[in-house]
DNA sequence: ATGTTTTGCGTGCACCATAACGCAATAAAA
DNA sequence: TTTTATTGCGTTATGGTGCACGCAAAACAT
């Protein structure tokens, strides 16, 4: 292993020269120091991380800024167990984590909540904008220069970040429709709830989904909105509208984590189970009607992964200075009941018992 | 940080009685002992792992037993792929990874190849047991009972590894069931083909794709056996026969990583596609046709991240002295033209330009 | 002429666990 | 009783990096 005695012994140097060329501590002559760069590159040299983590006194702080957890929606639980996992792997190496929590879809609260996480003094930032796309802009400039920050899960179009983390939404829609159109049959209708003025990503969902049956004219897609505002009440007004306008409905497709609404529904008005129902994120209560067949397929996000690799990403940034690749695409898992099980370990929830046909 | 210099200096003894005690090295009065041992517990001291690889000067030698890499199956060069991954990542912990390669279902090879790696005095072994059932036993026995082992993608039964990291088989049989219920019509015939007197794993997934079908008597279940030794004309015979002999003919399961010799056969015979393939394993001929359609979905078995899980399995057994699950159980990935290229990143393979339908 | 800042370079220590070495005290064998 | 072996424990070097510190010479300002 190339140490830096080694190369201080080559160039005919001290050590401390040899540290100040590579961290950059200036106070090296030029002619001194393109020798200690010429010998580091001949040598491959790459520096003990393990050395280096035991006599760095440096505590970097990295801050989360995310939505809060909320009762009804544990899909963040997930991230942050994924974290907390990266946080105990990287204590080793000095690596403290912050959590900022605000309230999701509200642009005040997001802005407040951010602001108070720029002004902690931090080393990186792991950010999840779930926001409407239109505040985003604001936030992102007022991040200053020299504070690296990685997206997940979702993404602030046309910034600066050094990484982002997650799915692509308009392949995740175009993926919903191939399974639909493998189970439904021919010809009849299929319905798409989605969320009105939502985020990019789940609008991306929609259009991937509209783009692979564009050019199908056997089976109809209708889609239908609702708003976030909306009580529990109000959304099953819309499954209500569904089912009652569509005598040939075949399949729903639920562009958020709330498929598992529809199942609600369906088994409280005893509807059959033949509809077929796709939607995203394994939540206990998705799954839960996942194991009963109310709902046939759900997209995976691997949170668990996300959260993960977005602390490792900022590491390997800012303290290992490595390149980090700007985008990290999460696998687009499909999860059935007869799978779902062996996903566990990367997402929380329920077990399920399968039974066959 | 609790530091074993914190420790000698509570118990009022020096750090070398100290790493005595964490070590178990003797020498040591019981006395001291027990008072050391109990400030260890109360402080909740761990180990600094950076401290300890830095000084340690063992190098640890891990083995790694598995079948040759052939042309025509790249299988387990994903395997590979995943073991060189966590050995540079080990590589600073004084890991060193050895390869010992076998003639898959050959048993003298087998025995031959693992005799070897039992006497290279290693540290740890990792095994690919890609072997008929009735040998094992044999091999596992001349095992030295200090030298640990982990079994990966598949397993001797009855054995002490510390780990297995792999499949559920049998429930990835009932997944492919499922799946393939899913997407055919309610009757018809459904042909299973299996390799004869092939492993443990390759029957379990047998069996379950059985149990799914037990108690529907609409669809028809046919199992084809073909030999490992036969060459690719016969078994085009085989698949020759299962066309001919079903004009109702809904799907074929492929129970190997063969599926593409079917998607192969239909091509050239100008097959419809409409007979629903389902198989296992991402190799780069079932990623070609799976793109091409010919193929609806393949189960993926993560070989990178089980290679990768093995060594660290290993890493964490010898080195961290931790405790290791007994069983690591990989997610049955469903793979779809649609979701193919977000698992690029787990297996190797090629690209799938989708096309909508 | 004198004072201040900048540049250049080397040494020593901290970080923590391990292992070799050494020394004393005791136990066992001759 | 003497010799040898064992036990118990402390000391110290090792490993690679980063930083504080010390010092000298040059550059610049007053």
């Amino acid at each position: 292993m190339v140490t830096i005695k080694e190369i201080a012994k080559r160039a005919n140097v001290s050590v401390g020269t040899v540290d100040r060329v590579i961290n950059e501590r200036g106070r090296v002559s030029k002619e001194t120091e393109k020798k200690v760069k010429k010998i580091i590159i001949e040598l491959n040299y790459k520096p003990n991380i393990l050395a280096r983590s035991l006599s760095l006194l440096k505590v970097f702080q990295f801050g989360v800024l995310l939505p809060h957890i909320s009762e009804e929606n544990h899909y963040w639980e997930l991230a942050i167990k994924g974290i907390n996992r990266a946080q105990s792997e990287l204590e080793i190496h000095k690596i403290k984590v912050n959590y900022f929590h605000y309230v999701g879809y509200s642009e005040e609260s997001f802005k407040e909540t951010g602001d108070k996480a720029l002004h902690n003094n931090l080393d990186g930032l792991l950010i999840v904008p779930i926001i409407y796309t239109s505040i985003d802009d604001e936030f992102v400039k007022n991040i200053p220069p020299n504070l690296p920050y990685a997206f997940f899960n979702s993404i602030i179009p046309n910034s600066n970040e050094i990484s982002y983390i997650g799915q692509d939404s308009y392949q995740s829609g175009i993926l919903a429709a191939q399974l639909m159109h493998m189970v439904v049959p021919k010809s009849g209708t299929i319905a798409v709830i989605t969320m009105l003025h939502d985020d990019y990503h789940i609008n991306r969902r929609l259009q991937g989904f509209q783009f692979y049956f564009e050019s199908n004219n056997r089976l109809k897609i209708k889609v239908y909105g609702a708003h976030r505002t909306e009580d529990k009440f109000t959304l099953d007004k819309v499954i209500d509208t569904i089912f009652s306008e569509n005598i040939d409905l075949q399949g729903i497709f639920v562009t958020t984590a709330l498929s598992f609404r529809v199942a609600e529904y369906m088994l409280k008005h005893k509807k059959m189970k033949k509809i077929k129902v796709i939607g995203y994120d394994l939540t206990n209560e998705n799954i839960k009607y996942l194991c009963q067949d109310y709902i046939d397929f759900l997209i995976g996000q691997r949170p668990e992964i996300q959260g993960y690799q977005g602390i490792y990403a900022l590491y390997r940034y800012v303290v290992l200075k490595e390149k980090v690749e700007r985008k990290i695409m999460m696998p687009l898992d499909i999860i059935t009941r007869a799978n779902i099980n062996y996903y566990q370990s990367y997402y929380l929830g329920e077990q399920c018992n399968y039974v066959a046909s």
